[in-house]
RNA sequence: GUGGCUAUGGUGUAGCGAUAGCACAGGGGCCUGUGGAGCCCUUAGUGAGGGUUUAACUCCCUCUAGCCACCCCA
């Protein structure tokens, strides 16, 4: 610590104005989760561990920085997430490092490296965490966001389709959301480059009535044709070959056995032919969540990805999975006026006055917390009203008085905050008494 | 990434080329040790930077951010 031995010189004050500093700001298209959203948050998050675990899924947790490469092989190089969204860089020891972009390809790495071919099939995981794509911010899209994912690995049967179906159709119905399931088959790769020629043989007499980036697809990815949004596209694609009539035998045995299950578990869904998703390695069942207004953003969305895991240098593995944006379903949730449920409210409130007093309430505090009993206070503030006033905003049951007076002769005052009736008791006897109204309010409140 | 709209205390909002007003929230008081009502006082703002002008929160430009449509996706 340093003491200047010089008085604060008055001119420097005077010669640098006031210069603003500007406020600091989150980076663009990051945002904050606040506490007053933390309700919904907890909702959310509770909710998914406890469909998960009852659906057999275990928790598992990935880094948010993984070599680019996996990325790149996993989601194909030529799609928008891994070619301009993602967050990539050169670390200090020369790493090309990404934040990861999405869970299923940190998700297939991990099962890869740790051998979990040798454990009991199929593997079911699920994940819950941020991820990363610099794309233009909105409304429920974010640079970084958060996702529940959930994958079953090393299973090939429809059956197991149809299981994680449910499971995101179940979390759903917990979270009290109505949602429709949209659902396609995008083959595999036997059948899908058939499929594609079939396609580009159909729009090639149109190809001047599409749209520019129609053009553009027809180049790319001739199966986003399908989705466009244009009129005058989607007119076209109305008559369009559809991706289920081109199905190979086995992809179609896959897709129908699918839907059978669906049916027998009453799950209604519908059969999107113009459904394509935007990940290079799914294949067969794809399958999007949407909410009931804002179709345009999907709650979530998923699909199988038999090849992925060989392709990442894997043994052949089948697998499926799904992805729900966290944000979406917050929105979806005050969107439908829906109330978060509440954190308990405090029993007990403890009021003090003087030094003393407080020192004698800091302890106090600690003995209540100890014993189980929630507790608030307010103990910067010196005024019994302004504490009063705390406790009634927090809508605790009692309020603890402890002043001077009190103290001398070893008693707390004990003030029902619900109709203001308060009764002076033995400073040594306050928890077994708090712990004897408090029971005897919740069974009153059983009983009604 | 393309095109567009917007930006006033913590929040929600007025206003005008010349004094920035309201509500809520926050702090304090009326009530020297008792909450929910009322009343009073008070804290706090023109997103950042430049330009035009005697004068800019207001008009113009740039940046930043948010939002809308697209692209794409959760």
């Amino acid at each position: 610590m340093s003491v200047s031995n010089q008085p604060a010189k008055i001119e420097d004050k005077k010669a640098t104005p006031t210069k603003k500093v500007t406020t600091p700001q989150s980076v663009r298209g990051m945002h904050d989760i606040l506490p007053i959203d933390w309700p919904w948050w907890r909702f959310i998050l509770s909710t998914t561990e406890e469909i998960a675990l009852s659906y057999g899924f275990e928790h598992i947790d990935t880094p948010i920085l993984e070599k680019t490469a996996l990325f790149t092989r996993a989601i194909g190089s030529n799609t928008d997430i891994v070619e301009k969204e993602m967050y990539s860089f050169v670390d200090k020891s020369g790493d090309h490092l990404s934040l990861r972009p999405e869970y299923t390809a940190s998700i297939a790495r991990a099962y890869i490296e740790h051998g979990m071919i040798s454990l009991p099939q199929p593997v079911k995981l699920y994940a819950v965490g941020p991820l990363f794509r610099h794309e233009r911010p909105q409304a429920g899209r974010y640079r970084q966001h958060w996702q529940i994912n959930f994958e079953v690995l090393g299973e090939a049967d429809a059956l197991v389709d149809s299981q994680v179906i449910m499971a995101a159709a179940a979390l759903f119905k917990k979270l009290a959301l109505p949602v429709t399931f949209n659902i396609n088959s995008v083959g595999c790769p036997t059948c899908r480059p058939k499929y594609r020629q079939v396609l580009l043989d159909f729009y090639k007499a149109k190809k001047s009535d599409l749209c520019e980036d129609c053009k553009q697809r027809l180049q790319r990815n001739p199966l986003r044709l399908l989705d466009c949004k244009v009129e005058s596209c989607r007119a076209l694609n109305r008559n369009a070959p559809q991706l289920v009539d081109s199905l190979c035998e086995p992809c179609r045995n896959h897709f129908v056995k699918l839907l059978e299950h669906l049916d027998e578990i009453e799950l209604t869904y519908e059969l999107n032919p113009y459904l394509v998703r935007g990940l290079d390695y799914y294949t067969r069942t794809v399958f999007e969540v949407w909410g009931e207004e804002k179709a345009e953003s999907s709650l979530g969305g998923g699909g199988r990805y038999d090849n992925l895991l060989e392709e990442l240098g894997g043994r052949a593995t089948p697998a499926i999975g799904f992805a729900l944006g966290i944000e979406r379903i917050v929105t979806e949730l005050k969107r439908k006026n829906q109330t978060a449920p509440a954190l308990p409210k405090p029993d007990i409130f403890i009021a003090s006055l003087g030094d003393v007093p407080r020192r004698k309430a800091l302890k106090l505090f600690e003995e209540l917390r100890e014993s189980g009993i929630k507790v608030a206070e307010s103990f910067t503030k010196n005024s019994l009203k302004g504490q009063l006033e705390i406790a009634n905003k927090l809508g605790a049951s009692f309020a603890l008085v402890l002043g001077q007076k009190e103290l001398m002769d070893s008693t707390i005052i004990i003030r029902d905050m619900e109709n203001g009736i308060q009764e002076t008791v033995d400073l040594h006897k306050v928890v077994a008494e708090i712990t004897k109204r408090l029971s005897q309010k919740s069974s009153l409140t059983t009983l009604v």
